[in-house]
DNA sequence: TTTCCAATTGGAAACGTTTTATATAGCGTG
DNA sequence: CACGCTATATAAAACGTTTCCAATTGGAAA
């Protein structure tokens, strides 16, 4: 409770300049002499001084703050993208207010509204689905808006994904390729632009291309949740024409699905095969370890930061729809070739 | 870029009343007219209004933001507690600007610092560790700073945790009671108080209390990730006196304990029994289904925040070093009594 | 010396609120 | 009908910076 009274002012005082002056050190301005600005420093250093960041933000209209709209910051996949996105935000001098949304639409608005009465200069959004609401609001916005591992639904906003189309077509036929006549696909809900369209376009591609038929009972839509891909694969072993390859939406799922197949007292891979998505920690956290599309979801927040940064900084931006590479990291949940 | 340029002023004039009332009208401020309050709040609406938090800020020298301090939000330990933190910070009204530290001395002492250039009305620190220049500055600052997950190394600070010591003996006796004469313990590093102090005395104290002798060949430390839980075993397995009952600080080293102890072609509760610690989703997630020590990471946070909040209000406090209660949560990993 | 220009420094006006003291209006009373 | 209250509303002063513009200073050139 003291030291903190300690104004812009106070220190021009006892370094005999003026406030101007002061804040010019403050700030690395150039134009000063060194030896006032040494006297400046020693007294700043004297009193203890502090620049408050609240004035300088009304000053200068420039809070070096920028919000990050997370659906939940305990799911593991948001909380790795948020240290992606503060690492790049310190490494710039931005600070991060950080809210969760639960992907719900009224949540996001108004974080979203919140985030703009306390003058970000920017926000990071993540959300599962970009309600026509939200991106109304987000078209009002008077800072810049970056999505992250988030589908830039044909709205014209700067985003950083990796192509999941691909990934899933990838992950399909990986297994296909393992003499599957049958894939199993557990993923997250279909409105989900990423699941809806892009996964499961890519499953679909993935049969075809190998003249396979599309199943619809070989599909079960989940909520991510270990436990939903544990129940689903429970369902799906309860048929008898169950498919012995499964692709999971993501990686908790695909634990959830792999206990489920040794529950039920089969082995992976010899049995059945698996194959995730997202690479999370949890992927080498289980036995047969998993094989698993790569999402680099650390990445996806650094980049989305920098993005970020470099529109606040109006630098020359190459392209605004950024695409990451994504591979598959081979472990033991799918057999040697 | 557009609709933000509205002040208050805007909104007196439209309304045909002076700012003062305009600010009484946001604030909810009862002295005001109702037919005056609507006719405000319709110029609100009408122009979109949107309070500046930054220039309130400034004037009521309140921010209603809090600063959050942690090692690393992509540990899922701390992304539970964050949770808990931002969702009672949401329910009155604050933001949350979080940090990572990585533990770092300097990191922490320079974020507390830019928190508080920040005006943050509160902080809420989580670290394995209390430097003793950090508390110096914490003495210093002008606003209250509450301790979550974090010992409270004598200082008098607020701060909400749970009993690790008893935690760690009731752990510890657990598997004794299962007839084990000696118990592996697989921790952190043992400069962080807690578990050098706390989770390690626990243990002792119920070798101790059993009459079993300590060992030293049967402490094992780590740095609470998977792969050191994993290679700790590996360690401990290698040798003849090897214990086959374990106690793992940490339940993402205690995953590394079960799968080391598995992929050795041991049984894991048959040949060993295993118990954790926080329970994280991970307890759920591995066959057999881990036995751990309960840590309400989530409900840490929480009570942590809403004790920040009471300060904050000058409320009445109970008690500024709340101790949450624990308890074991039995699984497999454990044999039935 | 003077003169002039560049380098420094200072002064004061923003920035958009809250808040305190002050003014005004409305209204029941005597 | 004037009086004194109370309930509302207003004006103006903070809050602590940045920033624009003007003023000063210091030296080099003349």
């Amino acid at each position: 409770m003291n030291s903190n009274n300690i104004t812009i002012y106070d220190v021009a005082r006892e370094a005999g300049v003026s406030m101007a002056t002061v804040s010019r050190v403050v700030n690395g301005n150039p134009n000063v002499k060194p030896t006032t600005r040494k006297k400046v420093q020693e007294a700043i250093d004297r009193l203890g001084y502090r620049p408050n960041a609240v004035a300088r933000g009304l000053a200068s209209k420039k809070t070096t703050t920028v919000g990050v709209i997370v659906p939940d910051i305990s799911n593991i996949f948001f909380a790795d993208l948020a240290r992606g996105i503060e690492d790049v935000a310190t490494m710039y001098k931005y600070n991060i207010i950080l809210g969760n949304s639960d992907s719900n639409r009224d949540k996001e608005i108004h974080l979203l509204n919140t985030l703009l009465g306390k003058q970000v200069d920017g926000i990071i959004f993540m959300g599962g689905r970009l309600h026509e609401d939200l991106v109304d609001e987000f078209k009002k916005s008077p800072v810049p808006i970056v999505l992250a591992a988030t589908l830039n639904q044909g709205y014209d906003l700067p985003a950083v994904n990796i192509d999941y189309e691909q990934a899933a077509y990838d992950a399909t036929k990986m297994l296909i390729g393992h003499g599957h006549k049958q894939v199993g696909f557990i993923t997250g809900p279909l409105e989900q632009q990423i699941n809806g369209e892009k996964k499961f376009s890519g499953y679909r591609r993935a049969l075809e291309d190998a003249g396979l038929p599309f199943r619809e009972n070989d599909v079960i839509l989940g909520n991510y949740t270990y436990a939903s891909g544990l129940e689903a694969m429970q369902k799906m072993l309860g048929r008898d024409d169950c498919p012995k390859a499964i692709f999971a939406g993501t990686d908790e799922m695909a634990l959830g699905v792999i206990h489920a197949i040794q529950d039920a007292g089969y082995s992976v891979p010899n049995d059945f095969e698996v194959v995730g998505h997202d690479n999370t920690r949890l992927a080498t956290m289980i036995r047969p370890k998993l094989t698993t599309v790569v999402q680099p979801m650390y990445d996806i927040g650094a980049v989305a930061m920098r993005l970020l940064t470099k529109i606040l900084n109006a630098e020359e931006i190459e392209e605004k729809n950024v695409v990451l590479p994504h591979r598959i990291e081979r472990r033991d949940s799918l057999r040697k070739d």
